[in-house]
DNA sequence: TCAGATGTTGCGTAA
DNA sequence: CTTACGCAACATCTG
């Protein structure tokens, strides 16, 4: 008798879920959900993570339940409770989506392939999103990834002939032994997810383009899907359609409509951002922990100040835009794209550490951190790929340009909330009468700037740049030497090398004549 | 009233 | 979708 085992990992929903209308073929079917040791002891884990998967499969099971089908949740490692299951129920099949996730779900993946070959049983992986596994080439990548969100959803199965296996209820955190994290997150679990997506398509996403950019207005003004794509309470597709099909349809419509249909258009671009990024750790899995360019390896890593990056996390940097901005990701799980940029940045220049553990640091502060996206942005916002120009964010500017009035710093630093207007961006330039007078004596209420920032900046862009031309050079002679050196074979070379030509491609071109898009590197 | 000085804005580009 | 700078075009001020 054929039974599968519908393996739950980061695709907590029941609409456009491949494995789940694969297993309606089956004559009968079981359902896991695993809460690994691996993940709960990964440094990118924070509680908030397993809080909002919670919340996600309380709503599964339940949807789940009502069609037949009962969903295990279990503690335990992966092959472990694979090994209870099948004494419990027995199973020949598992169906999964493949999942791009850090290296120990990496490996945790091979552990169970190994499984599965052991038992006999199939695994069926399918893929999710639009990364493509085991791809050579990035050439027709973008075409696949639209071929792909265009096809239609997996139908939903009606019904299943589910297998008998002990349901538990669901753990708590302290169940688990984990403390509680005190943030308030976005509400979690498939209606959630679908309810942000409509009221983003319907109501909030017209202003999008403009919004994204300072923090108060990207709390609304912002999707806010992240959370559930990234653990797949909303399919990718249903928001790409979703959005295009709104898309379409305003277009048609007036001025307005017509300019709501503009905003969503800048969201649904960046639908495919998301896995551009995450193919580049499906196709290169050790970003995760090296430089994209090795040629940046230790450069930082040996001036890791660990004063500097505590002070960092802290929100105690004395930049106020650093700083509000971290208390408010520390607070909440969230903070919108370009804020979160400027911290790495400022980790990344400002304060010159090494990505890796301001990496560490962030995921587990970003409720929606999904590590494909995580790491390359990282890496690029870190200036470590090589390629692409340094992206250096200056606080007191982005203080300037998204918080004109000082609302934001006002409210998330209370010991600035005197301070005035002219002072804020940069408080330690405020005469000691007016420290006085504000009730915000710098280095007592609000510490003192941890570096500074002209000479800060200046020093970083000199080692990045510098080590480019060197690279640059180095590469260049490498080139020479390659197209030239067969020639004088067994011969030492005396005479020196032609200077390099430096000839440079039009602008947001690159040398194959490919149009260079956003981010892209 | 005007010429020249000084200021503002917007764009292209280098790093 | 970075910042700083230079430049040109245009605006405003001033003697």
């Amino acid at each position: 008798m054929a039974t599968a085992l519908v393996w739950f990992k980061r695709d907590l929903r029941i609409h456009d879920h491949a494995p789940l209308a694969a297993a309606a073929a089956f004559e009968r079917v079981l359902a896991v959900y695993v809460i690994e040791p691996a993940w709960l002891a990964s440094p990118e884990f924070d509680p908030q993570h397993l809080e909002f998967a919670l919340g996600c499969l309380v709503e599964l099971r339940a949807g789940l339940a009502a069609r037949g089908l009962p969903l295990a949740v279990r503690v335990g490692e992966v092959r472990a409770v694979f090994d209870e299951l099948q004494r419990e129920a027995g199973f020949d099949h598992l169906l999964s989506h493949e999942e791009t996730g850090p290296g120990w779900s990496y490996a945790r993946d091979r552990a169970v392939a190994d499984w599965c070959r052991a038992r006999g049983v199939a695994w069926d992986e399918f893929p999710q999103h639009g990364v493509v596994r085991r791809l050579l080439r990035r050439t027709g990548w973008a075409a696949r990834w639209q071929q792909r969100m265009d096809t239609a959803e997996h139908p939903i199965p009606a019904a299943f002939r589910g297998a008998t296996v002990a349901l538990a209820d669901l753990p708590t955190l302290a169940d688990l032994s984990l403390a509680p994290h005190g943030r308030s997150l976005q509400p979690a679990g498939e209606r959630a997810g679908l309810a942000v997506l409509d009221s983003f398509l319907a109501e909030r996403g017209g202003p999008y383009r403009r919004a994204i950019s300072s923090p108060l207005t990207a709390e609304s003004g912002s999707s806010r899907l992240s959370p559930y794509l990234a653990f797949g309470a909303l399919s990718l597709r249903r928001a790409h359609q979703a959005s295009a099909a709104e898309i379409r349809c305003r277009r048609a419509g007036d001025a307005a409509d017509r300019a709501f249909a503009y905003g969503l258009a800048g969201f649904s671009s960046r639908l495919r951002w998301h896995c551009h990024f995450m193919q580049k750790l499906e196709s290169e899995p050790e970003i995760e922990f090296r430089n994209f360019s090795r040629a940046h390896d230790g450069l930082r890593e040996p001036h890791f100040d660990r004063a500097r990056f505590d002070a960092w996390c802290a929100g105690q940097t004395g930049y106020p835009m650093v700083d509000a901005c971290m208390l408010q990701l520390r607070a909440t799980g969230w903070l919108n794209f370009r804020m979160r940029a400027m911290l790495v940045s400022f980790a990344a220049y400002h304060l010159w550490l090494h990505w890796r553990e301001p990496g560490l640091f962030l995921a587990r502060q970003f409720l929606d951190f999904e590590a494909g996206i995580h790491w390359s942005q990282m890496q690029m916002q870190s200036g470590t790929t090589g390629i692409n120009t340094l992206r250096v964010y200056s606080p007191t500017k982005q203080a300037l340009d998204h918080d004109p009035e000082g609302v934001y710093i006002r409210r998330w630093i209370p010991a600035l909330a005197r301070v005035p207007l002219g002072y804020l961006a940069r408080p330690w330039t405020m005469p000691v009468e007016i420290q006085r007078a504000a009730g915000c004596m710098i280095g007592r209420d609000y510490p003192a700037p941890v570096v500074d920032e002209a000479t800060s900046v200046k020093a970083a862009k000199n080692a990045l740049y510098g080590l480019r031309r060197q690279t640059a050079a180095r590469e260049e002679a490498a080139a020479i030497v390659d197209k030239h050196g067969s020639r004088k074979s067994g011969l030492p070379n005396t005479t020196p090398g032609q200077p390099a030509q430096r000839t440079r491609p039009p602008r947001g071109v690159d040398t194959d004549g490919v149009q260079r898009e956003l981010f892209d590197f």
